[in-house]
DNA sequence: GGTTATACTTACTACTAAGTAAGATTAATG
DNA sequence: CATTAATCTTACTTAGTAGTAAGTATAACC
């Protein structure tokens, strides 16, 4: 009766919102299965183990991210609508409770990582790099942003900024982040 | 025989090591004892609960980059050599494989932290902000650096981006580091 | 020389974690 | 109706966690 498996998604769905405010190792398959109703085993059998669940969440969060940017990176255009939608989706995950983003969670237990969550969530960042670097680089060229030096370090210090502040805000508040943010725009010679 | 009790120190060393390259909840009473050669209880002796270590290593890295600022708050003078020293620390811990700083590996667990640690680190993290912004203000006066936008949200951007760019570190390689600081130079107007 | 405090060890408790094997329930299929 | 596969539960194993209580050795003090 009712639906069989959404529970896989529910299951998807508690585990990012986990994964995002208390890191990859700070919560349990019994975290999952107590705030779904279900028996912990019943979470084994959608993903035998942690790192089945782990490698799920980032693929899906790439994809997100990915739906964003797909069009930008084929066909360029607009620079500056591409980097404000990131900085809105940054702010909204934040103000979520999704605060630590996977780059940060899975950083932290890196070392003890299996190799092919290393891998993912290495690629992962490498693509996002990447994205942010062509922003940049499409965006001076069309004089939407300012600012001195190559564009892929300047990709690295936004995003290495807006991490940061993630996890800051959750120390010291949310307006860590929209200052930050701020500031970067102000770096960049956008004027809003 | 021998010297009794630089054990606290030992502890101390080795569990500031783990706290920075694996987090707070990413090491055991069990990887300090066995590291050191004892057992897990004399741990337990000097640091009675692991809160009681979160809050020497909060104390002890706090003390760090007091002696390293407090000149400056005091009298004021230089700014530059202040913040290039702080670069200088930064990639000199992460370099030792001390990564995470503390704020990063707190932050993760922070929701579940018992309150005197999470007071003891929203405070480093004030006092931090407060030093670099005084380091900041004092630069710009003095024409040693140049940025739009006010100085507080100038000193949480950077804070943010070396934190940041400490755990992208981990994952894309240490160059991460290097890049981020040079482009922080660059958007100071530093032409080093 | 006896007492006391320090710095441990031995041996444990109580708990939580990931993961598994085997059985029960349900829905779909031939 | 019988079979099969999917989705779960019950009941368990193994291993690691923080923390504690009681005892031991050593050095320092009176």
């Amino acid at each position: 009766m009712i639906r069989m498996t959404d529970t896989r998604e529910q299951i998807m769905d508690r585990a990012a919102q986990l994964l995002m405010s208390r890191g990859f190792n700070g919560f349990s398959y019994r975290d999952i299965s107590s705030h779904l109703g279900v028996k912990n085993a019943a979470v084994h059998y959608h993903f035998p183990a942690k790192a089945d669940l782990a490698l799920a969440l980032i693929d899906e969060y790439r994809q997100t991210l990915r739906n964003g940017t797909s069009e930008f990176m084929a066909y360029g255009g607009s620079a500056l609508p591409q980097l404000e939608g990131f900085f809105a989706f940054t702010s909204h995950q934040c103000q979520k409770g999704r605060c630590i983003c996977p780059f940060g969670a899975f950083s932290i237990d890196y070392t003890e990582l299996p190799e092919d969550i290393r891998k993912a969530t290495a690629s992962f960042m490498d693509e996002t790099i990447k994205w942010l670097t062509q922003v940049l680089e499409v965006g001076r060229e069309q004089e939407e942003f300012r600012f001195s030096g190559e564009s892929r370090p300047k990709a690295l210090s936004i995003l290495a900024g807006l991490q940061g502040a993630r996890q800051m805000a959750r120390i010291n508040g949310i307006d860590i982040l929209d200052d930050v943010i701020t500031q970067v725009r102000n770096d960049l010679g956008i004027n809003s």
